[in-house]
DNA sequence: GCTAGAAAGCTAATGCTATTAGCCGCAGGC
DNA sequence: GCCTGCGGCTAATAGCATTAGCTTTCTAGC
């Protein structure tokens, strides 16, 4: 091998950085290579183009969230363990804004790994609760729809209005544990 | 007034055309002007740049979902009314996909005045619930989540298991109620 | 130690995009 | 009938992604 200065998972690395720093609209191969100190086309030596890059960038993210939830969760149960889930979704999304916005916007092919595992995280949370095959699942569904919408709420400013979003939060729970609880 | 063919409403319009039907990525003032049959820098005459373009485009859309929103809660209450509020939500989104993503990447500015009336649309539709001051807002804020949350999880394909979507939106629905009725 | 080849960088060039500057013609008010 | 401004135009600039083809440098095999 040659000059093995940059590779597929540092180019992924200073993306990770720009979309921290600047925001995801920031993320140009211009901008990776200025970080990398190397001219623009030098990067497609490690990445087929932006859309690759975005797709690995997608992947690294939602695998970060992966571990982050998945660790949270680990040797808890019952509402214990939802609330691990739902609050590890949430610090993650806080912290790194950046990082959950490329998601959003990311094609699906290169998130079905991470986002299985997330599946597999959820339905374990949820093992306590005794749901059975589908129900489980659409029960994992329901917390995913809640934590992904709250999170836009919470990191697009939630309307402005002076409310408490941690209130907001706990009836989100609540109704999350009720329907849960509640026969249908 | 000289050949008033074009607008800044029409421009708008065509804007939605191309989010309709090509989604948002191909919403560019070239894209524009092509269909307007006019050179591109002719559209500085209606639109300040890009960005506000996207933004009208945003204010226009929230303005629709207002609007369709609105007239399904109107004339009823209770949990017929949070019922057409989520299934009217979810119509909307399902129906015009490239412009419910359009307003997702929108920033706020242009929006606040049709987010405004859709917070008053989920307070009418939560008032059978006997919800006071901030609790209602709460709860306007958890039903925005969650049809977030679920029209994000519907359009993007949600993870692609065979499970109907049908029945993890009646689950979240159960969800909301439960919630709502369940003392904290 | 030498050499062949590939990996990883480079420059040059193309084409798309937004955006600005400045020009022109037509319509309506005087 | 003239003047003004609106709404179009062309030309030009600059940033971006992407491709082609060249060069350098390291490594592996001998």
């Amino acid at each position: 091998m040659a000059r093995a200065a940059l590779s597929r998972e540092a180019v992924v690395d200073l993306a990770v950085r720009i979309v921290d720093e600047d925001g995801p609209a920031a993320l140009t191969l211009s901008a990776v290579a200025a970080r990398a100190g190397v001219a623009t086309p030098s990067l497609y030596k490690h990445v087929r183009n932006l859309a690759d890059l975005r797709e690995l960038l997608s992947a690294r993210v939602l695998g970060e969230m992966a571990d982050h939830v998945g660790a949270a969760v680990l040797g808890r149960s019952g509402d214990e363990a939802l609330r691990a889930l739902m609050d590890a979704w949430r610090s993650y999304v806080t912290r790194h804004p950046g990082r959950y916005a490329t998601v959003i916007q990311a094609p699906v092919a290169a998130t079905v790994e991470p986002g299985k595992r997330l599946v597999d995280i959820g339905l374990a949370a949820l093992r306590a609760y005794g749901l059975t095959g589908s129900e489980a699942i659409h029960a994992v569904r329901c917390l995913r729809a809640a934590a992904h919408g709250f999170s836009v709420l919470e990191t697009a400013g939630g309307f402005g209005l002076p409310e408490k979003l941690d209130d907001t939060y706990e009836l989100m729970f609540h109704m999350i544990v009720s329907g849960l609880r509640a026969p249908r």
